[in-house]
DNA sequence: TTGAAAGCGGTACCAG
DNA sequence: CTGGTACCGCTTTCAA
C-alpha cells in the first residue's frame, strides 16, 4: 500500500507538497507538480480513505437511504438508484446504501460516526419517518420527493401539479372537454406522495378549463389488467376519447390495446398524454405525447445541492420543484366532429 | 460531535479502557463497563469512522459491484441487493454501491484507497471483466454467481447443475418421459452463467434418464409472449405434459394461462416445475412445485464468507455451490393413462 | 514556492 | 483490571 510518504520520497519533496500538488489547494511549481503526479501514477498511489476522512473532515461518500416497500416498482426504483450513484460519482462521490430496516437507524448511525457527507432520501412517503431523523442530524440531507410536512426540509422533484396542468392544458387547447385519468396503484395515493400532487394538478386544471374529468386507479398495489380495462372501455363507450395517463409500462399497453381492438386510433381518433411516466415512452408500440420524469434529472439535481451544501453549509433549506416538459409525439389530434 | 475522550472523561477511566470496554477485546470489570456503556449512550457516543479505519485497519463496509445491463431483470436484481445489504448489515457492514460503469474503475479504487474490506460481487457475466480484477487486488472478492474461469476465485452460487438434475428426476420419476423446458431469454445464455448450468443439468439428466427433451428461451432479451405462448401451444399439441419452467414471472403467467384455456389441470393433467424461480412462486395462481433460487441463502453465504476471511486471510479460495431443495406443491401428477 | 509539525479520533501495545 | 502512549496516513496551519 503506497502512502503519501512514498510518494513524496520518490519525488524528493516533502509530504506537504505532496498533499498540495496533489489536492490543488495551493499553488506548486509546475515542474516539482509534474514530478509529483509522475511518481504518483507509478507507484499508483491512492489517498487511504480513513486517513483522508479523518483528516479532512470529509469521506466523499454520500448515504442513499430506500425504503424498498412493497408496492415498490422495482425497474423505476432501479432507475432512481443508478441515476443517483453515476450523479455522484461524477462529483467525486460515492454510495452507501441504507435499505429496508436500516432507514432510520442507518441514517442516525452514519450521521453520528461521519460516514457520510450528506444523506440522499429516495422513495419518500408522506408522513416519512425520515423527515424527523433530518430534522436533528447535522448531516446534510437532500429529499428527492415530497413529504407533507416540508417545513426546513431540502427536497427536489418534478413539479407533478404543473405536469398534471400541463397535460390537461394541452387536451383543452386541442378542444377536449372530457377526459379519464388513468392513475397509479391505490396503494400509492396513500403511501407515496408524488401521484396526489399530479392528480391534484390534473383536477385543478381541469375544473378552471371546464374539462369534464373521470379518474381512476389502476390496481390496488400492483396492475390490474382487468380493472384497467374495464375502465377504459367504459370510458370509450361513454364517448370519451382524451385520456391522461400516469401509470407504469403495463397499464399504457393496456390501453393502448382496448383501442387497438376497437380500431380507434391515436392521434387520428383518440387522445393520449403520458404523464410522470418514467419508463421509456418510446418503447411503446404507438408514438405518445409524454411529460416525462426524468431520474436523472431529479437525482442529479439533489447531488447538485448536497454539494453546494458542503461548499457553503449555510445555504437555507427550500423546495426545488423541476418544471415539467411536454414531449409532443401526434398523440393529440383534434377531436373527431 | 462527541469523542471517546469526552466518554471516558464522564465515565472517569482512561480512553483505551472505554475502547475496550465498547470492542469486548479486553476484560473490563462489570461496572466500569456499565458506566462506560451509560456515559456512551447518554452522550450518543458514535466511533467516528474514518478513525477508526484509520487506527483500526477495518473500514466495516463492503464494496458490492452490481453493472447493471439492459437485461437485468429488476426485481430480482433488486431482491439479491436487498439481501444483500440486510446480511452485511447483519453482521456490522454496510454495503458501498459500484454500479454502472464504475464497477471495474471502482473495485480498483475502493481497493487501493481502503475504503472496504471485502468486495462482493452481483450480476456476474461468463467472461466478467472483474475477474481479472479480483486477483490483482488484495481485498478479498467474493462472486455472487459463477464466470467461466473460476481458478483462485471464491464464488458463492445456487447449484444450477444439480437443480437441473433434480427437476428432472421428480418429472421422470413420475413417469413422465417427455419433457418442454421453458428457458431464459436468449441474450442472458450468452450474458450470464446460470441459465447455462441449469440447462445442462436438465439436458445431462434427461439423457441418462431417457427423457425426450426440447427446451426452448422465451424471448430474445424480454419475454416474448407471443414467442412463449407458441411455444407451450406446440408442445401441447404434441402431447406434451411435463414442463420445467426456469424463468421471471410472466412466463410462468402465460404458460399457466394457455393450460388454463385448453382445460388442463395443472397437477391432473400436466405437470410443472418451476426451476431456480427468485420470485414467490406462491403467488401464481396456482400451486407449483419448485426449486427455489433464494437471494437471502445466496447473499447471507457470501456475506459469511467475506466476514470469515477478514477474520483468517488465510483461508483458501473455494467454490461454495448451494444444494437445490424442492418444494412439492402437488403440481406433478403421474402421467394420464 | 516549500517544509515542519500539530492534530484528526480512534486502536492496541506496553506497563503497572 | 486499568492507564499511558505510539502510531494509522492525511490535511492544514505556521514559518521560512
Amino acid at each position: 500500500m503506497t502512502t503519501i510518504h512514498e510518494v513524496a520520497a520518490a519525488a524528493g519533496v516533502s509530504i506537504s507538497t505532496v498533499s498540495y500538488a496533489l489536492s490543488g489547494k495551493r499553488p506548486v511549481s509546475e515542474k516539482t507538480r509534474r514530478r509529483i503526479e509522475d511518481a504518483a501514477l507509478r507507484l499508483g498511489y491512492q489517498p487511504d480513505a480513513g486517513a483522508r476522512m479523518l483528516a479532512g473532515r470529509r469521506t466523499n461518500i454520500f448515504a442513499l437511504t430506500e425504503p424498498l416497500r412493497a408496492d415498490t416498482h422495482a425497474p423505476t426504483h432501479m432507475a432512481f438508484v443508478l441515476a443517483t450513484a453515476v450523479a455522484a460519482r461524477r462529483r467525486g462521490y460515492d454510495i452507501l446504501l441504507l435499505t429496508d430496516e436500516q432507514t432510520s437507524e442507518g441514517m442516525n448511525r452514519v450521521a453520528a460516526s461521519n460516514l457520510v457527507d450528506a444523506i440522499l432520501v429516495l422513495d419518500v412517503a408522506p408522513d416519512d419517518e425520515r423527515v424527523a431523523i433530518a430534522r436533528t442530524v447535522r448531516t446534510p440531507t437532500i429529499f428527492i420527493g415530497l413529504p407533507d410536512d416540508q417545513r426546513d426540509l431540502t427536497c427536489v422533484d418534478l413539479d407533478f401539479e404543473a405536469a398534471g396542468h400541463l397535460a390537461v392544458d394541452r387536451l383543452a387547447d386541442a378542444g377536449y372537454d372530457r377526459v379519464l385519468l388513468l392513475g397509479q396503484t391505490e396503494v400509492s395515493y396513500r403511501k407515496s406522495n408524488f401521484p396526489r400532487r399530479l392528480l391534484r394538478g390534473v383536477q385543478e386544471r381541469s375544473t378552471s378549463r371546464d374539462i369534464d374529468l373521470s379518474w381512476t386507479a389502476t390496481g390496488s398495489v400492483i396492475t390490474d389488467t382487468a380493472a384497467v380495462r374495464a375502465s377504459a372501455e367504459a370510458a370509450l363507450d361513454d364517448g370519451v376519447r382524451a385520456f391522461i395517463v400516469h401509470a407504469v409500462n403495463d397499464v399504457h399497453e393496456i390501453l393502448l390495446d382496448v383501442l387497438a381492438e376497437r380500431g380507434l386510433h391515436v392521434g387520428a381518433d383518440v387522445a393520449i398524454v403520458s404523464a410522470a411516466a418514467s419508463f421509456d415512452t418510446a418503447s411503446l408500440p404507438v408514438a405518445v405525447d409524454t411529460i416525462p420524469l426524468v431520474p436523472q434529472d431529479s437525482c442529479e439535481l439533489a447531488v447538485e445541492i448536497a454539494v453546494q451544501r458542503l461548499e457553503d453549509p449555510r445555504l437555507p433549506a427550500r423546495i426545488h420543484l423541476i418544471p415539467p416538459t411536454y414531449r409532443a409525439a401526434g398523440s393529440v389530434p383534434p377531436p373527431r366532429e
